[in-house]
RNA sequence: AGGGGCGUAGCGUAGUCCGGUUAUCGCGCCUGGUUUGGGACCAGGAGGUCGCUGGUUCGAAUCCAGUCGCCCCUACCA
């Protein structure tokens, strides 16, 4: 392998590394060289997550994980806020539930994990234990790979009259869908997600929830993760599997693909005919009742990363960051380190006073540049520096990992100042998303263009399309490129598709996607 | 499922073609010292069922057979 490595040119002398004899820990392939290797290489280096010995599953570590609290915590209160509440169903479904709604049970049938025994015995030659064959389930249960099933099957008990709907409910599980191929976050056998399931009394009502949730996830998005989207609704071909409308939330990744970041669906009465679950209206009749389902999992993770992130590391936006703010010191000798710890302890509290959370990171395991090197690579929105020629200026050093910038400013309302960068920060990030977005975003007028757009830049599409599957499907097969959606606020304007000619009238948006 | 490749220390690897002392190097780890404004340096040290099983041989990481696991490409995929 000839692949060379140069780290850290800027600070020391140009190393000129090989893979043959010696790599440099903590060194991450950049963006522009592979980005799909940055991505991988990021996400372990930066202790989100890695691999487990169970294929396709993943760990996801400490640091990982505090920012999925985040947004669990953020989204959750979300939810709460618009009248849900949180609940639990199980891990397991009967194989026979999944079969009981037909496009549900294509949609997923070919990646389910199957318990088909409750009992291991030890093996006769001894060399461990083997699946006892006389413990055999009488009816399979699968791994769930979303819940609408045994929900419903529950909900069929809970409801009866219009008073008791309607039924907000939402969990927060893990799930299971065998993926051939897994990437870290972006697709992974098993991942964290949330659910959301509600029933109404009326369509209008269920169509409402629908697209209220996905105004919520856009909310999200933007708000906290700093991600702009564009919302829509999807093609037939596209839509969850059971549904009769699945709405989405898109957004663009700094290689100009896309992403699939939320989805919300109307689910008309798919699930309360296939369940039965029928409710007396105020006349007296009883009606089958309409659903939604809305969810967001931990591909967020992978969204959050490849929104912001650079060659140094992970960028997180302050609302989401576990750590928003780090203090370093810099000192020779105890006496030293006593003097600085002391000035900036007080800095920490007076942040925390703000609910801004910091970190003062004195240990003496590591020298302040290798602690700059990590903090930047975590994501950690600001660092504060201290040391004596700072002690003595009544000064400190902040930097800004978003831009990489540094200052040195006076101790004079510090908290003050580095709150409002923190804000600063967030929009500041989402600006460049957005320009990047915008800019990404071009209208092709001939399947000529649009292909050359999507070789050259990527990006999303926007192009006329004939409203059949067919030609959604030639496109795919030819370009790889995929309808994301049917934009929301799609302007109405006559137009001939691209491909077969037949006429349009609006434009819907193409990209490659994840 | 078809094709290709790889299993040697926590990680990345050399050695395998052509069998031969104590299995190579780097990172990381431990100890001591010097250091500390961008991933420090020096010295010393610990760490190995060479994926597994069997065979050939005086002798196997190396050759042979079997076996297990993983990765990549093609195919599949809301």
């Amino acid at each position: 392998m000839e692949r060379l490595i140069v780290t850290f040119a800027k600070y020391k002398k140009c190393t000129i590394l090989t893979s043959q004899n010696c790599q440099m820990s903590k060194a991450i392939t950049s963006k522009e060289k592979n980005y799909s290797d940055w991505y991988n290489d990021l996400v372990v280096e930066a202790d989100m997550a890695e691999h487990s010995d169970v294929r396709g599953c993943m760990v996801i570590k400490p640091h990982g994980y505090a920012i999925w609290e985040k947004m669990q915590a953020t989204l959750d209160k979300m939810f709460k806020d618009t009248g849900h509440v949180n609940a639990y169903f199980p891990l397991f479904i009967p194989k026979s539930y999944l079969s009981k709604e037909a496009a549900h049970v294509e949609g997923f049938a070919k990646e389910c994990a199957v318990v088909t025994h409750y009992r291991l015995k030890n093996a006769e030659d001894g060399s461990g234990v083997v699946v006892d064959p006389e413990a055999k389930l009488e009816e399979e249960l699968i791994v769930r790979p979303t819940s609408e099933t045994i929900i419903w099957n529950t909900y069929k008990g809970w409801i009866q009259s219009y008073r008791d709907l309607p039924l907000l409910i939402n969990q927060w599980a893990n799930v299971v869908r065998w993926e051939m191929r897994t990437r870290l976050f972006l697709r992974t056998a098993e991942f964290l997600w949330q659910e959301g399931h509600t029933a109404h009394a009326t369509r209008e009502e269920a169509i409402e929830e629908a697209e209220k949730m996905l105004n919520v996830y856009a909310e999200f998005a933007e708000h906290f993760l700093a991600m702009p989207v564009i919302k829509g609704i999807k093609t037939a071909s596209e839509r969850f599997a059971g549904a009769e409308e699945t709405y989405c939330i898109e957004a663009l990744m700094q290689d100009g693909k896309a992403l699939q970041a939320g989805t919300s669906h109307f689910l008309g009465q798919n699930f309360a005919k296939a369940f039965d679950v029928k409710f007396a209206n105020k006349e007296g009749k009883l009606d089958f009742v309409w659903a939604t389902s809305w969810g967001v999992s931990t591909r967020l993770m992978g969204a959050l990363i490849m929104t912001h992130s650079d060659d140094k590391g992970l960028v997180l936006p302050p609302r989401l960051a576990p750590l928003q703010v780090v203090i370093v010191p810099i000192y020779k000798g105890e006496e030293e380190l006593a003097k600085i710890s002391e000035r900036a302890l007080e800095f920490k509290s007076a942040l925390q006073k703000k609910g801004i959370s910091v970190k003062y990171d004195d240990s003496d395991k590591q020298r302040s540049g290798w602690k700059f090197a990590e903090y930047e690579l975590k994501g950690v929105p600001v660092r504060v520096a201290i040391g004596p020629r700072d002690f003595q200026n009544g000064t400190v050093e902040i930097a800004r990992r978003d831009t990489l910038t540094k200052e040195v400013v006076s101790h004079e309302g510090l908290a003050d100042r580095i709150e409002k960068m923190l804000e600063e920060i967030q929009q500041s990030l989402f600006d460049k998303a957005k320009s990047r977005l915008v800019a990404s975003t071009r209208k092709a007028d001939s399947y000529d263009a649009f292909k050359k757009m999507l070789d050259e830049d990527g990006g999303f599409i926007l192009a006329h399309w004939d409203g059949t599957p067919e030609t959604e499907e030639r496109i795919k097969e030819e370009t790889k490129a995929t309808i994301r959606c049917i934009p929301l606020d799609q302007e109405k304007e006559d137009g001939k598709c691209m491909v077969s000619g037949k006429p349009s009238n609006g434009r819907v948006v193409f990209a490659r996607a994840y």
